[in-house]
DNA sequence: CCCGCAATTAACAAGACTGTTAAATATAAC
DNA sequence: GTTATATTTAACAGTCTTGTTAATTGCGGG
């Protein structure tokens, strides 16, 4: 007999997390969470009573995660465009660790809107700092004539549209769990992560 | 007793598309398709004999007009930057009329790998197309000195990323099915195009 | 040692879901 | 009108899935 009990509920959670990204809600069986965690299925309900309720628990560890990738760094007075690269490349490399998040996150926000004003709801105080410096040193730059007026907010979501869509490109072009295509796509997203820098700046510079 | 026959097919593919798109394929059941088509359930399997079936036929319409959009006009000699507009606008305005099926296409290309061969497949020689007039033009450019140097590669790559994602995004931050937020969501739409083609083409001028 | 509680298990219940079948009905051809 | 064929229906079978329950095991405190 394996020594199983402490931590069978942080399993559990791992697992159902790992499905549910790669299969979403509707596709994930509870009972085949149970045997990839190696414990009985009655125990699931043990401890999260509902497959709703598991799947809440791991949503909101995800959301988090996500709102994090997103709070990318404008703190501090380096000049604009180094602030600004340093902060897409975090993004983009935060992004790298958990790839199909992006997806996962859409896919099931879009599913249910309690889903969605939870997710909303985290995301806007992060967004709301990181939108308020950022028009901050806008407007500065602007005065300088050293960069385009443009909307503090259209410029977070081409950020996020870049990196977000490159790994979503990832994931049709290459096979990102056949560890045979790493290279390849490894050498894919680095070429991106730099346009991503390169066109986001050059869109801005006056 | 209604007059049903004759397109009972259509009807239960129309059906199944818009659910399949709302739920994807696991959160769809034959059941409520027939029952939302006004059909006996068998009529379904009498049809499509299997669900998987019905989903393919689905999905190959689907996937045929996504790949359409992306088909972005690149032809004559007008100047590179209004055809580069033009092309922008015209993908984007395709988006529009079918807001959700990005985020279907993705979701579905990533559950199957058969699926996701046989949409890139589709899509290959049309993006091969594109790219190949876009790189001419580009290089021209470069030599007068207009554009920086780019691959095309990553400028197609842009274009998508931010179209599709302003749709993502508008799917999230506002009820697309509200008839509510029509007006407010039709004024982000309509700042994310003029975003989408100024971010680009700033990016490219030299 | 034993009491009480947490963890675990097997068995089961109820319903959902996909798919089949055999019979009934409509339709078109002759 | 009869026959052949396409369409439709109700009923059902089998499996899958979620969730419950009651019994069992393990374990720490007294």
């Amino acid at each position: 007999m394996e020594v199983k009990n402490q931590n069978t509920e942080q399993i559990l959670l791992e697992v159902a997390e790992s499905l549910f990204i790669e299969k979403g809600f509707a596709g994930t069986k509870t009972t085949e969470i149970a045997r990839l965690a190696g414990v009985n299925h009655a125990l699931l309900h043990y401890y999260f009573r509902t497959k709703e309720n598991l799947f809440n628990c791991v949503f909101e560890r995800i959301a988090a995660q996500m709102v994090g990738f997103i709070s990318i760094a404008f703190e501090g007075d380096a000049p604009f465009f180094d602030k600004l690269q340093r902060a897409i490349e975090m993004h983009f490399d935060g992004l790298v660790t958990r790839i199909n998040l992006p997806m996962f996150v859409f896919r099931e926000v879009i599913r249910q809107k309690e889903r969605k004003d939870y997710f909303l709801n985290q995301l806007f105080p992060v967004a709301k700092r990181v939108l308020a410096r950022m028009h901050g040193d806008i407007k500065r730059e602007v005065k300088k004539g050293t960069v385009r007026p443009v909307k503090a907010q259209n410029v977070l979501l081409n950020i996020a549209a870049l990196n977000v869509f490159s790994f979503v490109a990832a994931e049709i072009l290459f096979d990102t769990k056949d560890k045979q295509n790493a290279g390849a796509l490894k050498v894919f997203l680095n070429d991106r992560k730099q346009n991503n820098v390169n066109t986001i700046i050059n869109s801005l510079k006056l």
